[in-house]
DNA sequence: GCCGTTTTCGGCCCGACTGTTTTCAGTCG
């Protein structure tokens, strides 16, 4: 069975719990939890790296033993360490760090003075009265314990971007209008524009803190006061997204803003480069230690005063991960991340004629005044009969109708294309004939999501080399909470796409994201064009442009790394190349590289 | 366990809130 590098994280990731639970020295177990976090984000599959005989890359903080303990996980699943911390300890205790409110102290003390270690067991407990006896703990941390055990036992998930925001933006107005506040910014992952978000933070400057926790708390859809202090508060709302709303001075506001939007990867980074010029980075500014135990606020006004008093100039927080930003920066090298104005057009769109909301006339009219300059039509094809998909005769006439419709219109152009389906076999749902006369080709799986790794790269590489291919849509398949990414060599699409001249989408949808950021920047290191596309299916879709520009600036991408930027008669020379080629696949008998 | 334009040893981010306790440990982000 293959080991992925969610494999290897999860591994590593219960180690540091396990450790934890033996009170193991703190800064080895971060160095678990940190290395967990670099395998898992990581764009190159670790197992068939070493599979080919390569060497692992040096990762940060990963040195000798954690390399020899990754080796080992890779080929049999676990690693010794492990294996022992395992059998020292019952199954399932680890579970019990995820209830909020338990650490590794209450956890060790419900399992040796009440022999509690399943989830199952520590809701009886909590039940039956007999955790508030125990040392150190209390009524009220009983009562706690069994509301956090019931709600984890019904635990919820990360909800999309595009929810959060449904729940964010009407809160933050509502904070705005208490009585000293200045600004009110949602912070966190949301402001990092992370595909799904755990909680929404708040951050608020205001003269008067307590007016602002009273106007949070009559919110009306406040459901439960989690913790309530003089400038911090958390609440569930009644949607059960748990909201964390922070109040500091404006003179702070640079800080808390930078501290609060984190990644905590990235605030930790930065507050050891602070350290290493003996400065202190708080939520409140940067310190410098002065005679007496004084100390002097040497910035925090402003992100960009806290970033330059640790050297560095201001990070976009979508790159905020600690995934590279930072040497990027002192280097001088960060990219110039792409805007949503930038995009010119939008490559993928549906109308009525499939399984689309509204007509030619008006997706065009809308794609205008969401500030494009050319939309392409790109419905489904026939295979895909739910959607009544276009078989030649319908995408024929549907080309005549655009021809005769583009004559008409001003400050927009609409471009022949089609979403053609990527059948088992790798051959596409329609005749090269019905292709060729088109302006692109987007080519899309859509069935069979359950073949093999090796079986589903196959399928996309032949089609990739089938004469008419321009872009190959939503690479991985995979809706945000609902469905995983079907199981493919990403690297060798990448390589495919790049000797074929072929762009990959990158959906806006806020359900896809697909490509995600990790695999934006395996293209762009590649020197393959990303295209940013809608999926419109209605004429108020192309808002979602924004998530799609979001993910991909999280994918370190550029305008110039992406397709839709580019200006229509550039769009199309680009186009032209990969619409009229020979099929590749024939004269190699389908050996890939 | 990692790491080094101060270091191969001795460091490793920092503050708010809660509950239980009486001055603070534990947890969280």
């Amino acid at each position: 069975m293959a080991v992925h590098n969610a494999d290897i994280a999860r591994v590593l990731e219960e180690i540091a719990d396990l450790l934890e639970l033996k009170e193991a020295n703190p800064f080895r177990i971060r160095a678990y939890r940190n290395a967990a976090r670099t395998v898992g984000d990581l764009r190159i599959d670790i197992a068939q790296t070493l599979a080919e005989g390569k060497p692992l890359p040096k990762l940060p903080g990963i040195g000798e033993d954690l390399t020899a303990k990754i080796r080992d996980i890779v080929a049999t699943g676990s690693t010794a360490l492990a294996d022992r911390l395992r059998k020292e300890m019952p199954p399932g205790i680890t579970d019990l760090l995820r209830v909020p409110g338990l650490g590794p102290k209450r956890v060790k003390h419900l399992w040796h003075d009440l022999g509690v270690h399943t989830l199952a067991e520590l809701q009886r407990a909590a039940l039956d009265g007999r955790i508030r006896g125990l040392a150190g703990f209390g009524e009220k941390t009983e009562a706690a314990i069994r509301e956090a055990v019931e709600r984890q036992l019904t635990k919820k998930q990360r909800v999309k971007l595009v929810v959060a925001a449904q729940y964010a933006e009407p809160l933050a107005a509502h904070l705005a209008g208490a009585k000293g506040v200045r600004d009110v910014v949602i912070a966190g992952s949301y402001r990092r524009m992370k595909e799904t978000v755990g909680d929404i933070d708040i951050l608020v400057t205001s003269s008067d803190p307590q007016a602002v926790m009273a106007r949070f708390e009559s919110y009306p859809e406040v459901r439960e006061t989690l913790a309530r202090g003089p400038t911090r508060a958390s609440a569930l709302l009644a949607s059960g997204l748990q909201v964390d709303v922070r109040v500091v001075p404006v003179e702070s506001f640079g800080a808390a803003l930078h501290y609060f939007t984190g990644s905590k990867a990235h605030n930790i980074a930065i507050r050891r480069l602070g350290q290493e010029r003996g400065l202190k980075v708080n939520e409140y500014g940067v310190f410098k230690a002065g005679r007496g135990g004084a100390e002097k606020r040497v910035a925090g006004e402003t992100e960009e005063s806290v970033f330059a008093a640790v050297g560095l100039p201001w990070i976009p927080p979508e790159l905020r991960e600690d995934a590279g930003e930072i040497e990027a920066a002192r280097r001088g090298a960060l990219p110039v991340l792409v805007r949503r104005e930038d995009l010119r057009g939008d490559l993928h769109a549906h109308t009525k004629a499939t399984d689309g909301k509204n007509t030619l006339a008006e997706m065009a009219a809308a794609a205008k005044a969401a500030g494009l300059e050319y939309l392409a039509i790109t419905e489904h094809s026939r295979r895909v009969t739910v959607a009544r998909g276009l078989d030649p005769q319908r995408l024929a006439k549907q080309a005549d109708e655009i021809d005769r419709l583009n004559a008409t219109l001003e400050g927009i152009t609409l471009l022949k294309g089609i979403e053609v389906d990527i059948l088992e076999d790798g051959t596409l749902d329609l005749p090269e004939a019905s292709l060729a006369g088109l302006d692109l080709v987007v080519g899309a799986v859509h069935s069979k999501f359950g073949l093999t790794r090796a079986q589903q790269t196959e399928r996309i590489l032949k089609a990739m080399d089938a004469p008419h291919f321009s872009i190959l849509a939503h690479p991985s398949g995979r809706l945000i909470g609902a469905r995983e990414p079907y199981d493919v060599d990403m690297l060798r699409i990448v390589r495919k796409a790049r000797a074929r001249g072929i762009a990959l989408e990158l959906n806006a949808h806020p359900e896809r994201l697909d490509l995600i950021d990790t695999y934006c920047r395996m293209a762009k290191e590649e020197g393959v064009l990303v295209a940013v596309s809608s999926d419109a299916h209605g004429v108020a879709d192309f808002e979602n442009l924004r998530f799609g520009v979001g993910q991909a600036r999280r994918g370190w991408l550029e305008a110039k790394d992406v397709l839709n930027t580019r200006p229509l008669a550039e769009l199309r020379r680009f186009l032209a190349a990969t619409m009229g080629r020979s099929a590749a696949g024939a004269r190699r008998s389908g050996r890939g590289r």
